[in-house]
RNA sequence: GGGCGGAUAGCUCAGUUGGUGAGAGCAUCUCUCUUACACAGAGAAGGCCGCAGGUUCGAGUCCUGUUCCGCCCACCA
């Protein structure tokens, strides 16, 4: 006999590490594990997913554990299902975020990345790299991630450098990419440019300025100018009115005098100006302001820069000069007031542009910055969505995908930082010519002289992280991974990043390969605090996912974000659900060690029953009918739902069938039914196979728990000398263990269904008047039933009956009816059921009278409800199988109801 | 200014072709250490499904309007 000891209680610490380690060695996260197979096999579609790539030497926060389930659920489900599945994981070299965690490290010693010099700096971060970038893929590894390591990729290595590299150079040859001045969003404290999507706006209490604009020819007249930011007033070059403004018409054409500076300036109309905003007058600044700019360009005005890079004011402030902007905001205004220019400040609430990653206000200004013309890349991008080659999840991202590309500006690529991927544009200071080449050139492209210099700049991160789906698998050359297993599958990812990553990911992938780089895109949203907070250190309120793992295991964390997410919508999370689930891991645990325990009972006397020639014509009781029924209906269900991405929803009904169907019922019922030398091998064999489907279904979300168990179960079934043909065809490990296939329900299922569903109804019935009159748990009781129709099923079920109601079975009396009324008995009406429990001493003729004759209002008021239902339109306007659900309620209930008045009666 | 999402039990949330007695987990109350599990079992209590209209035989589910909360985009000085 085989002995198992497994702990009374799951022990995730020591199961997860070492059930990886064996996913790992074993292979099983590589497309075709099975030797017998090719790698490539051209008869089947291959399912793949390109991970969204975390930066590479970031912190583990609860986004990387919702992905990597959702993906990781996705990957096992299409691997089970046979088909050959790659999931290619790697890092992002995250050009800001990471080169600012060394500027922070140098800073401590007292170092900038401009005394370290370029070069030497590039050594520190890749060392920093080397240092920190494994962390996070070890992390990403025990959160039971199944992909595969043997393709990791990170953004900067040699391969996608050389895609990045192509990339640009075919925008550049094709006239998609240009260089020059335009007013872009710096970033002072960074000293970059930053991409629109990179400004975040902040509503924040300040001021509206209003001074006068006097006019220049010594009239004392003035035009009065409000303004948020009146520093910006030294790089002023016009004056700006609404052309039928009666209040300044007389003013356009004249000049007026820049406070302080003294400059003269003209006075333009020009139709965006509003009449009914500030004064109606707008001081025009085309250096520092988007809208600004775009009417200086309109009126030809000059541009003037009076902000450097680091946001001091430069020699256009004359003397306010090398001042910080905020300071001279100040000085000015000072100086404007003594001169008599100041009119009144005024509250006013300002939409604050503030740089995403460094918090500081980004200030418009103008330099010189690499673009891509997006507009026709665009289109590429729109066209795929709108005729369905790409999906989106949830659909109503697909709406928010249009509005941005519909109204998508060109990209700023360049940014003023040194680790990412340099621009490939070198520039020859003989002819001025520009070169821009695939390998590093030698000389100028142009006059072949040999003084060229590289531009300074690198690129935007998502510049090469929108080539990641096909530079991961070998783009540009035409490798096999390339073409085996390009386009991807789904892109899974948080809503949060669709512009600044998916839809880039789809231009590219559209320019660059001529095919949608995946066909879905599944969105999802964010993790916030169990009150739907955002997490942050400064609230306290962060769960991490670490010290989540070492508390309640993997399996907890991932089932929580699985079952507790919907596609696009923000969940909150607490410890509560994750303890939950950590029971939920448990009970698994528990259930699998009853059915093994049962099978070494079984194999004691298994031979015994195996010559006696029990296998033929297993006659299968109620229990065993009923569960294998719902077990199917399961199937199908998950099925569905994984079909359409509710995968979520799969989850819930997963849980719901194990905890209250099969270990709740199915668990109690066999526990005598392993009493019995007629039913127990048929028990052992239903539990067996109703534990493996599930924990087949289970494997996506709770990948380590399902796993460890399927393997003592395999073992423990092998070794049974009556059931180890069950597993012969189970593979070695779950992770590859077919997906169950769903069937249509067969003819017989229903009855017994309905037939168990009686039995539970009854068995909950008398529970509860056991409750409710303190009836002690371990003290059975008679009980005298009257089935009708059903007499022949309790009958058959009355061990199971007495069992789970607690019920003393010598004292069961079931006959089809009874002429009188037993006295002294509490009587229950179940259906078509007539049960009394004699319980002498305990009955209140009158609470039971009472409690009987609300039970029959109740029911009588069904009945009138129904009756009425049927006698209307109801009966001929809605589908018949709707109709007659209704018609065979109503049928029960008049049964109850006839039930209820003789026992009164 | 434009768009989107949420509002269902005390709390956090499910509820996807509208089908007619509204679900889960946690919390609460009562009982039980019954040989898988106290990270458990049995039972109970708890909900004009935001509000107002409409469509329909039938609405938590579809339409219109509305209130509150949140998010995204745009950026009128």
């Amino acid at each position: 006999m085989t002995s198992y000891d497994l702990p009374k209680t799951y022990d995730f610490k020591s199961t997860e590490p070492r059930v990886y380690e064996m996913w790992e060695k074993g292979g099983y996260f590589q497309p075709a594990n099975d030797p017998r197979k090719p790698d490539f096999d051209p008869a089947k579609k291959p399912f793949v997913i390109s991970i969204p790539p975390p930066n590479v030497t970031g912190e583990l926060h609860l986004g990387h554990p919702m992905f990597v389930s959702l993906e990781d659920l996705m990957i096992r489900y299409h691997r089970m299902k046979g088909e050959p599945t790659l999931w290619v994981p790697g890092t992002d070299h995250a050009g800001i975020a990471t080169q600012l965690q060394v500027e922070k490290a140098l800073a401590k010693e007292g170092l900038t990345r401009e005394q370290l010099g370029r070069e030497a700096f590039l050594q520190r971060m890749w060392a920093w790299k080397e240092k920190y970038g494994g962390i996070i893929t070890t992390q990403i590894r025990r959160l039971g991630a199944s992909c595969d390591w043997t393709r990791e990729r990170f953004t900067l290595d040699a391969g996608l450098s050389r895609a990045v590299r192509e990339a640009f150079v075919r925008l550049y040859e094709k006239g998609l990419i240009y260089r020059g001045p335009r007013l872009v969003n710096w970033s002072p404290g960074l000293k970059t440019a930053v991409s629109d999507l990179e400004v975040e706006y902040s509503e924040e209490p300040g001021k509206l300025y209003y001074f006068k604009y006097m006019l220049a020819d010594d009239s004392g007249e003035y035009i009065p100018v409000a303004t948020t930011r009146p520093e910006t007033i030294l790089g002023d070059t016009a004056v700006a009115v609404h052309p039928e403004d009666p209040r300044y018409q007389r003013y356009i054409g004249r000049q007026v005098r820049v406070p302080i500076l003294g400059r003269e300036i003209p006075v333009i109309a020009d139709e965006y100006v509003d009449r009914e905003f500030g004064t109606g007058a707008l001081k025009i600044t085309p250096g520092h302001d988007p809208n600004d700019y775009e009417i200086g360009q309109r009126h030809g005005l000059p541009v003037l820069s009076m902000l450097d890079r680091e946001a001091k004011v430069t020699e256009v402030g004359g003397p306010y000069a090398g001042l910080d902007r905020f300071v001279c905001r100040e000085k000015l205004w000072e100086d404007m007031r003594a001169a008599g220019l100041v009119i009144k400040e005024e509250p006013y609430t300002l939409n604050v542009p503030r740089s995403q990653r460094g918090g500081e206000i980004i200030e418009p200004m103008i330099s010189e910055q690499w673009f891509v013309k997006i507009e026709p890349l665009a289109q590429a991008a729109l066209e795929a969505v709108r005729d369905g080659r790409i999906r989106i999840i949830p659909e109503r991202f697909e709406k928010v995908y249009f509005n941005w590309l519909e109204n998508i500006k060109d990209w700023c690529i360049s940014r003023q930082l040194w680790w990412g991927h340099r621009i490939p544009v070198w520039y020859c200071d003989d002819c001025g010519g520009e070169t821009c080449a695939r390998t590093d050139p030698l000389l100028c492209a142009h006059c072949g002289g040999k003084h060229i210099r590289q531009d300074p700049d690198v690129l935007d991160t998502w510049f090469s992280s929108g080539l990641w789906p096909f530079s991961t698998l070998g783009w540009p050359d035409e490798t096999p991974d390339l073409r085996y297993f390009y386009p991807t599958s789904v892109m899974e990812t948080g809503y949060d990043i669709l512009f600044f990553w998916v839809a880039r990911m789809i231009m590219m992938g559209l320019e660059f390969t001529g095919q949608v780089p995946f066909h879905t895109v599944y969105l999802h949203g964010l993790v916030r605090d169990e009150h739907g907070r955002k997490m942050s250190k400064s609230y306290g309120n962060v769960i991490d996912p670490l010290v989540v793992m070492d508390e309640y295991g993997t399996d907890a964390l991932r089932f929580t974000l699985l079952v507790g997410s919907t596609p696009g919508q923000d969940m909150n999370i607490s410890l509560k659900k994750i303890e939950a689930n950590r029971n939920f891991a448990n009970k698994i645990w528990n259930a699998g060690r009853f059915v093994i325990a049962s099978l070494a009972a079984l194999g004691e006397d298994g031979p015994r029953t195996a010559v006696s020639g029990q296998q033929s014509a297993v006659r299968w009781t109620l229990a065993d009918s009923w569960i294998w029924a719902r077990l199917q209906q399961l199937v199908r269900d998950v099925e569905r739902l994984f079909q359409t991405y509710q995968f979520g929803e799969a989850g819930r009904q997963i849980y719901e069938f194990f905890w209250s169907e099969f270990a709740d019922w199915y668990v109690e019922v066999a526990k005598l039914q392993l009493q019995d030398e007629q039913t127990r091998r048929q028990t052992a064999e239903t539990l067996v196979r109703v534990l493996d489907i599930c924990l087949r279904l289970l494997h996506p979300f709770t990948p380590f728990v399902t796993e460890e168990l399927w393997g003592h179960l395999r073992r423990a079934v092998g070794q049974n000398p009556v059931l180890s043909h069950l597993v012969k065809d189970w593979p070695e490990a779950l992770i590859i263990a077919p997906w169950p296939e769903p069937r249509d329900p067969e003819g017989w299922e229903a009855a017994k269904v309905a037939d168990f569903t009686l039995l539970q109804e009854m068995i909950r019935t008398i529970r509860n008047v056991r409750a409710e009159k303190k009836v002690a748990p371990a003290r059975r009781i008679p009980a005298l039933m009257a089935g009708g129709a059903k007499t022949a099923l309790l009958q058959e079920q009355a061990g199971v009956i007495a069992a789970l109601a607690g019920l003393d079975s010598s004292a069961l009396e079931i006959r089809p009816a009874f002429e009188s009324k037993p006295e002294q008995a509490i009587a229950l009406v179940v259906g078509p059921l007539e049960i009394y429990l004699p319980l002498a001493g305990m009955t209140d003729p009158e609470a039971e009278r009472a409690r009987l004759a609300k039970e029959l209002a109740e029911t009588e008021a069904h009945i009138e409800r129904l009756e009425k239902l049927l006698a209307g339109d109801f009966a001929h306007k809605a589908p018949p199988a709707v109709v007659q659900r209704e018609r065979e309620k109503l049928a029960a209930y008049r049964e109850t109801a006839e039930k209820l008045r003789a026992q009164l009666g």
